[in-house]
DNA sequence: GTATGACATGTCCTGACTTACCGGTCGGAG
DNA sequence: CTCCGACCGGTAAGTCAGGACATGTCATAC
């Protein structure tokens, strides 16, 4: 259900079509929660069928921009203050990590650097989303980082002309809480695997002396 | 597919039946990998017509324990060397947090106590597990944190009559090395949701003043 | 003797999610 | 004016995961 209380969240923002929800999931919520555009149109047509949402306007190919009713933002809200979270956590990293005894020191101490490499980059794209956060809090929206990379950091959709979250809105200061919470999570990570690769030289071969 | 090589991975370490596994898998990677004794048993018929694992023994009712053939254990090793590690991340909390200009300040503080209070003990939680795995080095298993807790933290599985992981050796120092990870994990989020709660006095009304 | 509870193995159905495919439209380049 | 690529909105098929249901065994306590 986190899908649909997703959906009404980037909507409560302002309209959009299945087309634009897919890129504003994929931008803002992506790395918390991936969705494809099947599963968006899908749900959207649900929300729709339960009168959560209601269509916009039509654009010009087909287009159908939905907005959120009353019933929709209710439920949202009700969403964020009553139901319980979800704490359920599925990372592959740690799976594979209860299987390193399995693996030779080489291949472990390689797999631990490319494990490092990858979540201080991620780290540091998160801090630089935050920064970014921070500066513009005052001014206008200065330098936007670089969301050309396809893996999609947390970052604000495009100041859309309705209802638009604009920097410095309460919507942007909760995309920098998220980005922080990013930045933090990765570079956890990051020290983890860092300090992994020292802990060991004890490895496959079982200590053969006695 | 990581669900197969999660049951690969701890069919490596001695064999198992269903249930046997299901609550291996529950105890071990549960926290890393939520799954169901359902999946697990059609998992474990794929993996026995896949030839990579295989019938052990019959125990009391109807019991099939399973063990891994030479080919599962080069899958598995294949598997941890070569592929590509999914970093796809699923975390409620943190779609929750994009949405927090929604909720009303009571409500976000008191959410924010409630997560700031679950990460908290879910950290110690692990924390104790990784001291736990510390102390046993040299001697004789010592103090066994509870596992009575339905959350179920990563613990080392009963140390099963054949070929099961004693204490010391190099599967529980990779259990170890996963309990590090979940309570940097965790404190992580604990200390991320603290952070939050001091952020933002500005919330729900957008800032009326001119 | 029998009722309870842990052991043990599964099926079934629904819903979540993915991959792949499909067709139509608009703007601009050539 | 025609082709291309991005835009746009889906459908279909299939896999994966979760909850509920079904069935039966063994040990033990009463």
């Amino acid at each position: 259900m986190s899908l649909r209380h997703g959906l009404l969240g980037l909507l409560a923002e302002g309209p959009g079509s299945g087309y634009d929800l897919t890129r504003r999931f994929r931008q803002t919520l992506g790395p918390a929660w991936p969705a494809q555009h099947p599963q968006i149109y899908a749900e959207l047509a649900r929300l729709s069928d339960a009168g959560l949402i209601e269509v916009d306007s039509h654009g010009p190919r087909g287009r159908k921009a939905y907005r959120i009713t009353d019933a929709g933002l209710a439920e949202v809200r009700r969403w964020l203050a009553e139901d319980r979270v979800d704490h359920t956590l599925r990372i592959e990293s740690l799976l594979r990590s209860v299987f390193f005894w399995l693996m030779s020191p080489d291949d472990l101490a390689a797999h631990l650097d490319r494990e490092v490499c990858y979540y201080e980059e991620t780290a540091e794209l998160y801090r630089q989303l935050a920064a970014a956060g921070d500066r513009s809090g005052g001014t206008d929206r200065g330098g936007r980082a670089d969301s050309g990379t396809d893996r999609g950091g947390i970052s604000p959709p495009d100041a859309s002309s309705s209802g638009g979250a604009s920097t410095g809105s309460p919507q942007a200061q909760s995309l920098r809480v998220a980005s922080e919470a990013g930045a933090r999570l990765f570079q956890a990570l990051a020290s983890w695997a860092d300090w992994a690769r020292t802990v060991p030289p004890a490895a496959a071969p079982p200590a053969r002396r006695p």
